[in-house]
DNA sequence: TATTGTTATACTCTATAACTATA
DNA sequence: TATAGTTATAGAGTATAACAATA
């Protein structure tokens, strides 16, 4: 491919008229586009709950898993201590979860969703498996099972150095 | 699911004894999950050639539509006017595009890849696949196209009533 | 010494309002 | 009046260093 020279600049033209099928033939593109889309949506769903991502996989995560500490938690959702603090800070804030201190190990903090908490989490959970569906729904049976086999390998890919 | 009253804390538990099959069931938690692997390993590649994701991005369309204007490209990239600007501000800085002025529409800038851009191009564009093939190479083909396919309808679902 | 939770901080990405110059 | 590009700014998300309390 050579330097352009002395082209003519794109007219009023349309969107569909700019081609971008480099960019649709790497693979992270299209996953970093459709899942912005859907970003977008799911926020919208959350938001009813006064929830954004990370919280409401917090709050799942600590309904699935009582007694969980702040460490094992950050693991778990890949996200850094310091930026979960802030996160556990706001739902404690709500009453939606407790931090109970651990006796064997009084560094730790012992979390725990309160009844507030399991309801919101059901109420918000059942939301995103609506929203789910609304993508879901377009999908053949193999395309699911595909489409989460791909991806399970693309984190291994990547994790497997990583961890 | 009934609210935890007097459980015992989780113990000094490996990360493999922590649940998230609530959060996996979720394929937009998977999307997330798998497209964060992804980006380390991707902006790792980008570094080498003092690249992120979005000016990578828009370098490849520059080259792919020479002449393009500034909000023909954030358009197509579904990116914020104000954001390209700093963006395109780098690149040009760099001297790896041009911002020449369109005759007919003097409010209007066409943007060139120069020759150093279009050599940057090619070599980033080559990594970015070597990249992609870390993990395509895992994938079946029914697995490629399925996701391929599976991410499209996503797009769709929700690109069609915002556009 | 190492680990748990914390504070402070900084960098990136993204979004909006308001301006200028042109149309 | 509307559009192209710009400036300033603010909100999220994310990452690291360094600290106090505890193991």
């Amino acid at each position: 491919m050579k330097p352009a020279t002395a082209l003519p600049a794109q007219k009023n033209t349309r969107a569909s008229d700019i081609s971008d099928s480099q960019l649709r033939g790497l693979f992270g593109y299209n996953l970093k586009r459709s899942f912005s889309a859907l970003q977008v949506d799911l926020l919208e769903v959350l938001s009813k709950f006064d929830l954004r991502m990370v919280p409401f996989s917090t709050l799942v995560m600590i309904v699935e898993n009582p007694g969980l500490r702040q460490s094992q938690l950050a693991d778990a959702l890949a996200i850094e201590r310091p930026n979960l603090v802030v996160v556990l800070d706001a739902l404690e804030r709500r009453e939606l979860i407790t931090r109970d201190r651990v006796p064997t190990d009084r560094r730790a903090y012992a979390l725990r969703a309160t009844l507030a908490g399991h309801q919101l989490f059901e109420k918000a959970y059942r939301a995103v498996q609506t929203h789910e569906a609304r993508y879901l729904d377009r999908l053949t049976t193999a395309e699911r099972e595909a489409l989460s086999s791909a991806l399970n390998k693309i984190r291994a890919t990547f994790e497997e150095t990583g961890e």
